[in-house]
DNA sequence: TTGTATGCGTTATCAT
DNA sequence: ATGATAACGCATACAA
């Protein structure tokens, strides 16, 4: 009975480090969960021989005894769709400032890929994140019953979740254009099971009612570079002088296939986009509306550390307002137009 | 003795799924850990008291049993750097697949908190994926005697690494500037501890010896749009007829800071940027060095399970070619430009 | 093939 | 203020 079956790879335990300090090993314990309940004496006394040894308390030991991890998880559905990243980003600073590590899961917009990364991930964190969750209400409402759950750009009656404004936005957009003299509008849509496109197109149709404009839909079913410039192509079919884009990336596609036909932007069309994630970045300059995606982000982690920390059961409903940002990509409508309308039969 | 301390948090354990199905709990941990020990009988029998019960076991206690968590840790120095998403993207997609979890860790360029996220993820842990880190190479063998780590784009020897043959790619776009008629050429670097920018700067020195043209380093402190349209002032100043830039990022920012101040692009200048992340959203489309930055972390995900699997100790060090991608950022240098090399004084 | 018993590293409940 | 000891949920050596 001298064969160690599970050779400790190194790490010192709480046993040690009792025994090297003189003491039991339930006070090493305190000295790392509790240390108001010690003599700032043996505190020292321990804390020396732990970092003399380099132990640091196993969280995994820890997470089972109090059945809390420290740790949460971030769903989101495209990492790679650039309103993440800032997003994700200021979540995982905020987490780890109040010393929470965070599980990522790209679910690749599939809703089923959600349900499971929840399932996995579950006995492992104290509570979800789910940013843009695809996932049907009933499903969310199931694990939201067994972890705290925090929703992002999904509105869901008596869940805890953090919204954006989009009719403010959208209306100081939609009236920017009419301002500027355009009358007829597209609205380039994204994915339709997106609750966040479903808020943009209502908030579209109704500020173009109200101020009387015309409003035409296009769809490019997927929130990407590609899709935008598949609309390119059939907003060449119509006669509206300016577009209004689901998100940033489609609207840069769309201004990429308006290019490639030989249109100026935003001399031939006047283009708008949403999140304002990469729109300092394009050129021209992408007039967006702010979508404020990082405070998003911070704001839904401190939702779930005030429902962890203080056990309460609320579901507060944060909205954050948006604004429009303008910079180059819109402009007073061109005069003449027709040559666009039926290219195929105007000689000139 | 009847009150429970715990109140489980209603999640089934071994213990009531064995009295469930009427076995010992010994006999329902090997049917979810090693079932080819039982009767497909039991093993049946198992499983549907389980699923009737909503049993999953619980990765924690496994964790803590086994000394293996099934979770690894990516830690970049900025998600937000448009290089990372595909590939932390990429990652997590073939971690999961093999039903591992991961941990994102963001260091915000800062070697120190590299230190921290690793020293406190650690226990949680199989291993670690390190891409781009910024910390010093002794820190980095410490915590790789800790757990199995991985480098992207960071080549310590003796450790596991996937890096990007960075001279291919470099040697392809200065020789496809120097076929259009450029002899001038500018680097426009990134951060001068990256070990990326030090790989893709002398690549550039060595190509344009070879070739006999001349190359001018401008600095871009930081991998960002901003320093890129602040180094198009300094490549305003100077006789160069194409850039090359650290990232596609600053490409972009180059570009931007270069229309602003009247020049076309490629007309007045050529660029070239590297990652090839966004090249194809930009507008003229860049002229790139792909990068293949999704294969990159896919790869050190592998690396890493090899080892986690086989238990193994080896230290291979993959390269993945990078290749020029010639879009619409280069073309043959225009002939006068006098007068943009002293601005002040010139006339015409 | 299945059951029994012990350990994983910590926290928490009692004592002292 | 500190020590002994029983959980936490699971895996596994050993026994049957």
């Amino acid at each position: 009975v001298f064969a160690l079956t599970k050779p400790n790879t190194g790490t010192p335990t709480i046993t040690e480090v009792a025994l090297a300090a003189g003491v039991s090993r339930a006070t090493v314990s305190r000295t790392f969960s509790r240390p108001e309940l010690l003599t700032s004496e043996t505190i020292e006394r321990v804390r020396a021989a732990a970092a003399q040894l380099g132990y640091v308390p196993n969280p995994v030991a820890r997470a089972l005894s109090t059945g809390r991890a420290r740790n949460i998880a971030l769903i989101v559905p495209d990492i790679a769709n650039p309103f993440f990243p800032p997003l994700i980003r200021a979540a995982q600073a905020r987490a780890d400032e109040a010393s929470y590590a965070v599980f990522l899961g790209d679910s690749d917009e599939k809703p089923e890929r959600e349900d499971v990364l929840l399932t996995k991930i579950a006995a492992q964190v104290d509570g979800f994140i789910l940013a843009s969750p695809r996932l049907d209400e009933h499903r969310i409402r199931t694990h939201a019953a067994r972890r705290p759950l925090i929703l992002i750009n999904r509105d869901i009656e008596a869940l805890p979740r953090a919204l954006m404004d989009v009719d403010v936005g959208i209306t100081q957009a939609i009236t920017h254009l009419a301002e500027l003299g355009h009358r007829r509008i597209a609205y380039v849509s994204g994915p339709s099971a997106s609750w966040a496109n479903q808020q943009r197109q209502k908030a579209a149709v109704k500020a173009a009612k109200r101020l009387g404009l015309t409003l035409m839909g296009i769809a490019a079913l997927h929130p990407t570079y590609q899709s935008g410039q598949e609309a390119a192509t059939k907003l060449l079919n119509t006669d509206v002088t300016a577009t209004i884009a689901f998100d940033d990336l489609v609207a840069q596609g769309v201004i990429a296939g308006l290019a490639d036909r030989g249109l100026q932007i935003p001399r031939d069309m006047s283009v708008v986009g949403f999140d304002d994630v990469l729109a300092a970045r394009t050129y021209p300059p992408l007039t967006t509306v702010a979508a404020h995606c990082a405070e998003l982000g911070v704001r839904a982690v401190e939702l779930l550390l005030e429902i962890l920390e203080s056990g309460r059961n609320e579901a507060p409903r944060i909205v954050i307002p948006t604004e429009l940002v303008v910079r180059a990509t819109t402009s007073e409508p061109a005069k003449l137009r027709s040559s666009r309308r039926k290219p195929l039969t105007a000689a000139s």
